[in-house]
DNA sequence: TCGGCTTGTTGGCACTGTGTCAACAAGCGC
DNA sequence: GCGCTTGTTGACACAGTGCCAACAAGCCGA
């Protein structure tokens, strides 16, 4: 929030970047697409405006850079494939995601529900990635290394699963991380073993 | 499309709202919230701009109501609490769900993704209303009349998965219909057995 | 130290979209 | 036909966006 009202300061084309990129991962965060206007970035920025679109061309290419960092973030912490059996591995990747989306949780949940602007292609295509991402980690770690393309399908519904159950926890409060924990795990486990031969 | 270039007509109130809001779904439903302006919609319904702000004030309030039919619609489709065991009444609960979807896919997905405008507050709550209705029904169609609020918001998380999984179905055509089937009468079993005892 | 040059940065222009409002006229009753 | 109600219009003011020529911060050679 320091406005730094003093004389104007040249600073390296990627520095400047990321500092107005980080300004708009927070305001878009707080509020959605609309309601942030690229006038309200390049002001917390202590900007001009057009630098904005100087270094972003247009204000959906910022946004797409914005929802890129907040799912990319996480998906940072990959993790090694867990040993054990299946019961143990469909464990941990459910606490590995636990983790994860509550460290990061404004932004992952925030940015998974396309905070403020779906139905656009460009932004679904930026979604989409990130849950294909999401459902490989599922699949290797519970050791069905990218078989058919159903079976990544509904990997992907899992994931859609985790991400509601986990805002049922994390933003609505209804539930406990326990109790959470308990319903991935065993939906994991009969996916596994009911539906997933299906495909 | 017919453009009815013709003299301007007095409509009473209700028809002409309705009028404005059928072009407003349609267009919405296309394209998304940002790509679509009030003067598309009143170009649509052959009409001068004010009138749509005049009828549904501004364009958010408009939306508001696009998006309340857009869910309503299927919702009003409500059936009665299938006899049976529960794998029977699981299945046909599975079998309704989708039955509507699919008809109305492109309105009923669309808008549960937010088809344009997520994080905005009316437009979460309107979506959050829809989910509800959906999880209540399942609640009774399994036999389990709301009981705590752990165990509606497991429901909401069920539906999450059916949302997901039935896009994996109708949009991207990954999934055949068997299979989500199968899929979400394993879920829902597993979900009413294991982990809604938990709440 | 000073002038020149590169280029990061600015402010303003044109345009689109939104919300509001006084004025207009369609269609009813008298 | 006349007047009144009110559905409907067009224009105004304003905010937000994309673009671009002009400006100046800071480095380099003289």
């Amino acid at each position: 929030m320091s406005v730094d009202v003093g004389q104007r300061r040249r600073l390296e084309p990627d520095a400047r970047r990321e500092q107005i990129l980080l300004v708009a991962v927070r305001l878009f965060g707080e509020r959605g697409y609309a309601d942030v206007s690229t006038g309200d970035v390049a002001r917390g920025a202590g900007v001009a405006r057009g630098l904005v679109n100087h270094y972003f061309g247009t204000k959906k290419e910022l946004y797409l850079d914005v929802i890129r960092v907040m799912l990319t973030v996480p998906a940072s912490a990959l993790t090694l494939v867990p040993p054990g059996d299946l019961p143990t591995r469909a464990d941990s990747i459910v606490s590995w995601f636990l983790d994860v989306v509550s460290r990061h949780s404004t932004s992952w949940l925030g940015a998974i529900t396309a905070g403020g602007m779906a139905g656009d292609a460009d932004v679904d295509r930026v979604i989409a990635d990130a849950i294909d991402v999401a459902a490989d980690q599922v699949l290797t770690a519970v050791g069905l290394p990218v078989h058919g393309g159903a079976q990544h399908a509904m990997a992907r519904s899992y994931v859609g699963l985790a991400t509601s159950t986990a805002r049922e926890w994390l933003q609505r409060g209804d539930l406990t991380r326990a109790q959470v924990h308990k319903l991935l795990t065993a939906t994991l486990l009969t996916m596994v073993d009911q539906v997933f031969p299906d495909a």
